[in-house]
DNA sequence: GTGCCTGCTGTGAGGGCGCTGAGGATGCAG
DNA sequence: CTGCATCCTCAGCGCCCTCACAGCAGGCAC
């Protein structure tokens, strides 16, 4: 985990830096407006800590500036108490969270990890045969990295076959768990949404088995 | 620890304070809602035991207030059972738990610990996807710095969406978490909705999976 | 080659699904 | 009470999905 501590009060930001760093965290810091700006942009990192009194640029305006630039980076921002500064300003200009000084090291930690986790969502349930993948949460399929639009029986009919890939399913089996089971439906369907499905991720990737069913090649 | 005890009752403030000194902690008390308000803005404590009848500001008005200011001081609510309060609203207004009275002194004592061992609880501060803001406390949407007015089933409908962005989430899944599980809802009800909020954030920033859901896009 | 069977696909009808405007019901403020 | 905001139902509409049908292609047995 990469964070990025832009802060010039040189005392602050080497504290942050040390006790940031013994949680694992690899941290740089950034001690002016426009020096964080750049290395936000570049840096790829999971998270940035952000003070409100910068030189050069102010935390308000920097994260301004990354958002309309389309960086989502999440910004946990640092603003005094006092001051001209509040913190509704700090939220409306896309800052994620953000803390008034004086503020508890724990309570620093503990935001800024529900931050990570946040960031980071971990989604492990995605099915996977060769380049072809599918998300059942966000009901997203993909090939090469290429999106796939598929409507709700073809997804199902795909979903289907790649919890059993290289294995034969017959029609019959399809019909049983792709389609409701009330209602009668003629096997052609099958056929017919095979055919969908072949021409959206490829021909050669949806073997047919003559007189037993068909195959998804691993 | 350090606790500040808000009650106008005086025998019962004293028995408070009496009790919880015994058990080793600072017990400071206020008896009115100003003066509760005002010592935990400045105050400095680990815990705030709030009742909810208060002369000159009610107990949820004031955590209300502490809310918006951004002081999450974890707060354990004392509500009379009977009379027009009920424990939802204490809840819905940012207390962290809540007790009815009459209520057993070692009840109290147990759940003020377990509050007290959760610390300074990690709010989701803002909710963010892409340009839009979603903050729960302060109830206050923004889309690229503008602010959006939205209606509490609108507002209670984004909410849960963006917690789950990207994710597609189904007509009955909204059905049950966003409006009431008694009342029998039109599932129609979600599409109306659905197309007020699309009015308000943006029309392509809700995706209709047809068959499936709705998607907030990343 | 011929006949048969299985599977593929273009076409088109039917209908399910989702969107929207209108309006009634309810609650709240003045 | 009146006016306004909000919630939700209803009905109509349009589109896309679904699937039956029928003709066609290709494999297999003889």
């Amino acid at each position: 985990m990469r964070l990025l501590v832009v802060e010039d009060e040189a005392r602050l930001a080497a504290a942050l830096q040390r006790g940031l760093q013994a949680e694992g965290f690899v941290v740089d810091v950034a001690s002016t407006g426009p020096a964080g700006l750049d290395a936000a942009r570049h840096g790829g990192y999971d998270a940035m800590i952000l003070d409100v009194m910068l030189p050069g640029l102010s935390g308000y305006e920097l994260v301004r500036r990354l958002r309309a630039e389309e960086h989502w980076l999440p910004v946990l921002m640092l603003s005094a108490k006092d001051g001209e500064y509040d913190q509704a300003d700090g939220l409306d200009c896309g800052a994620d969270d953000y803390l008034t000084k004086p503020f508890s090291y724990v309570v620093l930690l503990a935001r800024l990890r529900a931050l990570l986790r946040r960031g980071a969502p971990e989604r492990p349930a995605v099915l996977a045969v060769g380049d072809l993948r599918l998300d059942p949460a966000r009901r997203r399929v993909t090939r090469a990295e290429n999106e796939i639009a598929l409507t709700a029986r073809e997804f199902a009919l795909l979903n289907y076959l790649m919890r059993r890939p290289g294995e034969v399913v017959s029609k019959t089996e399809l019909l049983d768990h792709v389609w409701e089971a009330s209602v009668e439906t003629a096997p052609n369907a099958v056929e017919v949404y095979v055919g969908y499905l072949r021409r959206k991720i490829g021909r050669e990737r949806l073997e047919t088995v003559r007189g037993a069913g068909y195959r998804l090649a691993t």
